[in-house]
DNA sequence: GTTATTTAAGAGAGCGATCTCTCAACGCGG
DNA sequence: CCGCGTTGAGAGATCGCTCTCTTAAATAAC
């Protein structure tokens, strides 16, 4: 009861499994009356290829690897940027016929299983989601000699194609939108600063603030919920007249805005609250977070572009999409 | 600049490929130095085992389908549902050296693309997420003859082990205590009735208000905030009375707070409100809602022993984990 | 009508592993 | 010293496909 082969396939419709072999990978090269004396077999027989025996011979896999890179809790949980990459990027690739081998890198120990898997060739390509500079595994895959793209600048200078989105350029247009609305005393709640994001956020925070010659008052979170309610209760022992405050992503900015109620503050009357990302919950927080969007979708695709020039010799300069401010009430 | 092969390998040590493989495939038949030389050799070449040849003999490909059968946007959006099953079942199998393919059905045009790298014997089984009673995809995998779990009843029925949190005890002791704390006039917000969840849900809701001679208010959502909002205002309008509600899911629960809350009703003052699925931002709505929380990530490990179970014939009944009221302040 | 050219189909050699079968070497009892 | 069981290693078939090379037939050219 094994499933049929190719030749089984070229036996029914009486011709050689080379020519079988030619209909099935739609070559032109075939008359009609066999072609569908073929197809004809095929469906009957329900064949399907052996995609062992096929990589095999044509040493593709047809599957590139989608590994997230980031210590496993925090990868679903809160922050739907790694659901949503995720999501995109299966879709993106399942367009173009590609599967996706989802690889979670957690541990040193799954770094190494990850990186074992890739070199066995089992996957074309990898989308690395790393967010974390003291990953090693861009470097580790580059070595390998096998296609990678990157979501997220890679901190460590190493030469992979990647998309990101304008972190700087994003966190400037939030800090000066504080700035026009007349806030003076804006403080900000960064991110942790191993993560480029991190990093990229409370620069363009520093600019905005050098160039408007405000002093900057930072706490830094590490992009969790908690970690924003402390900070923000930290900001305001540090400096109770501040009005107004730049937090790094939304997770924080709820936690924030939670400690500024139980402060008294008022939002925006008192204090103004701009985040970053956009998520789902902003637009629920109480009042609505004003925030910065970037379309991760769009990320991902483009990730998927990138690794298709790869494979086919295109264009893989970095990407860099840019940022929206999307204003509700909080500021 | 190819990669090495078992043949280079066995060369390099001195042997025979059958040797080597003995080696690879850490047989004991093999006399200790020459084991040590072949691994010599496989270090310094940096051999990888080239996996489509070996599942080309072995017929195993040592990495199962993960189908998440949804449509698109919602599941990964809001639900964290599915996100967490995926993350914990990824951990699972790796655990066990298996590979994950993620693969979204979406539309019937994925539904008969996965179908078809399926029955192209890319994986050695399947792991169904999938949540709605019309799906056709557990009994197509099914007939395919895959060894296929499934998380969540399958609808229709069908030969598949499956796991399931306790859905009618979960909503059966969400209401029991309302019950209990003395509500009189308890109404729901059932899921949508396509989903074995929202079935299973209410009907452990009416076998409650039926043994407790009370009469059933219904409303019926589709899991979203948004329908959770508007059923709580629809129920306001038929019963203006109620003193609880037993929301089918914590995202609809948020909702009808909400309505609440514009309603000016107190909670749990006026109206209890007991959600189901103890998500994350149950923790923070106003006020912390109390809801049932089933073990997503143990429901995954035990598909994932479910389908070892299938693979080494082991048993494979369905497996159905409890729910555990978790007590917050709205009810 | 013969030769040159195009087109369609077959033959057969791999791809890189596993695994059965075979055989050589060795130890040991009779 | 011979035969026999045991153990370790090699030979070679095989998995199912692709793809080059070859050949046969059909068409074109002169």
């Amino acid at each position: 009861m094994r499933r049929p082969t190719l030749e089984a396939v070229a036996a029914r419709a009486g011709v050689s499994r080379a020519t079988a072999s030619r209909v099935v990978n739609g070559q032109t090269t075939v008359a009609p009356h066999i072609r569908d004396a073929v197809l004809r077999a095929i469906d009957e027989l329900g064949y399907v290829p052996n995609s062992a025996a096929r990589s095999l011979v044509t040493q593709r896999t047809d599957s590139v690897a989608l590994v997230v890179s980031e210590p496993g809790t925090r990868v679903f949980s809160e922050d739907p940027l790694f659901s949503t990459a995720i999501r995109s990027a299966s879709v993106e690739l399942e367009a173009i016929n590609k599967q996706v081998v989802l690889m979670l890198a957690s541990s040193p120990k799954s770094h190494a299983r990850v990186e074992r898997y890739i070199a066995g060739g089992h996957v074309d390509g990898v989308m690395l989601l790393s967010m974390h500079g003291a990953d090693p595994l861009p470097s580790a895959l580059s070595r390998l000699r096998v296609p990678v793209v990157s979501y997220g600048r890679p901190a460590v200078p190493v030469d992979i194609p990647y998309v990101d989105n304008d972190n700087v350029g994003g966190a400037e247009a939030g800090v000066r939108h504080l700035v026009e609305t007349g806030r003076r005393r804006i403080a900000t709640i960064a991110g942790p600063q191993d993560m480029i994001a991190g990093q990229d956020r409370l620069a363009g925070y520093r600019n905005v603030l050098r160039d408007s010659d405000r002093r900057s008052i930072v706490a830094v979170g590490d992009f969790t919920r908690e970690s924003g309610a402390i900070a923000m209760r930290q900001l305001l022992g540090d400096d109770p007249g501040l009005d107004a405050v730049f937090v790094a992503n939304d997770m924080m900015a709820v936690g924030a805005l939670q400690s500024l109620r139980q402060a008294g503050r008022r939002v925006p009357d008192d204090v103004a609250v701009v985040g970053f990302d956009d998520v789902e919950a902003a637009k629920y927080t109480e009042p609505p977070l004003t925030t910065l969007r970037h379309p991760i979708a769009e990320q991902a695709a483009a990730m998927v572009r990138l690794l298709l020039n790869l494979f086919e010799g295109g264009p893989t300069e970095p990407i860099i999409l840019p940022t929206e401010l999307v204003i509700r009430e909080s500021a």
